[in-house]
DNA sequence: CAGGTTATCGCAAGTTGTCGCGATAGTGAC
DNA sequence: GTCACTATCGCGACAACTTGCGATAACCTG
């Protein structure tokens, strides 16, 4: 079953606008921001509104497509959710940005499970701190 | 040393405005929004910005008053620096928010730092799941 | 305590994202 | 195909900050 189908299948509908927002995530390798995938439909279709992508990007993650994730302070990272997931560092001094496996985030997500019955989804934020070239 | 006369002598200055912002901070308990701060100083003072109040609020993190963490996707709360410091589960589905003592997160810290020479900032993002009452 | 320096302020405009609404156009049913 | 239903769209207004700038007022110096 094509996405499109599975979209319908949810009582959804595949637009024009939607193919564009996936198309321009699949293109992306990841993190992009909302922003980034506006100027590029728009870059092809300028009546498209940037509102339009934004509510893409929600409905595509209610269907399951797609995941946001959390790296500075700041901006939403937007990216499809069949990439591997993995944590990410952030440093608070230099901004640098780095992958860890979620296998290392892995025995936290347990005790919080075991101690918490909170199920805890140690991808959606970056933990942020100060990286190692950066330590005085 | 009183806190006017500390910054002052870090060559910032104690201006009606800020000591407005830091008296809000002291009262509310903990995690004010930004919002909120404004609120409270502009009902007594309607004539101080709220851009005041932000710049404000970033300056007393960079004086080393103030700590600022992200809870839901969205807001960033504020509060004093002095406070004991707790991580925060959130629900992504109820939204509630829960703390937890740092202790529970220092295994991962000490994981971080060793491997990857990274001093993380654990206090500083909730841990974003699904609580216990909401799980399925 | 007067004067100069400059951190900070208030204001206005900009940015990024959200929301309500009437118009449009995918969809399933016939 | 055609039709009715309603998800989705574009638009304009709004919300929550951020930023540039000229004016103000802390504060150090003498």
């Amino acid at each position: 079953m094509s996405v499109a189908d599975e979209i319908r299948s949810k009582g959804k509908r595949m637009t024009v606008q939607r193919r564009l927002v996936l198309d321009a995530l699949q293109r992306a390798r990841h993190h992009t921001t909302a922003e980034e995938i506006a100027r590029q439909v728009r870059s092809r279709h300028p009546q498209i509104d940037p509102s339009t992508v934004y509510r893409n990007l929600e409905a595509l993650e209610d269907l399951g497509y797609v995941t946001h994730t959390h790296l500075d302070d700041r901006v939403t990272r937007w990216h499809r959710a069949d990439v591997e997931r993995h944590g990410h560092l952030v440093c608070r001094r230099c901004g640098s940005e780095q992958e860890i496996p979620l296998r290392m985030l892995e025995p936290l997500g347990r005790r919080l499970r075991a101690e918490q019955g909170f199920r805890a989804d140690l991808a959606h934020s970056a933990i942020v701190g100060i990286c190692r070239e950066c330590a005085p």
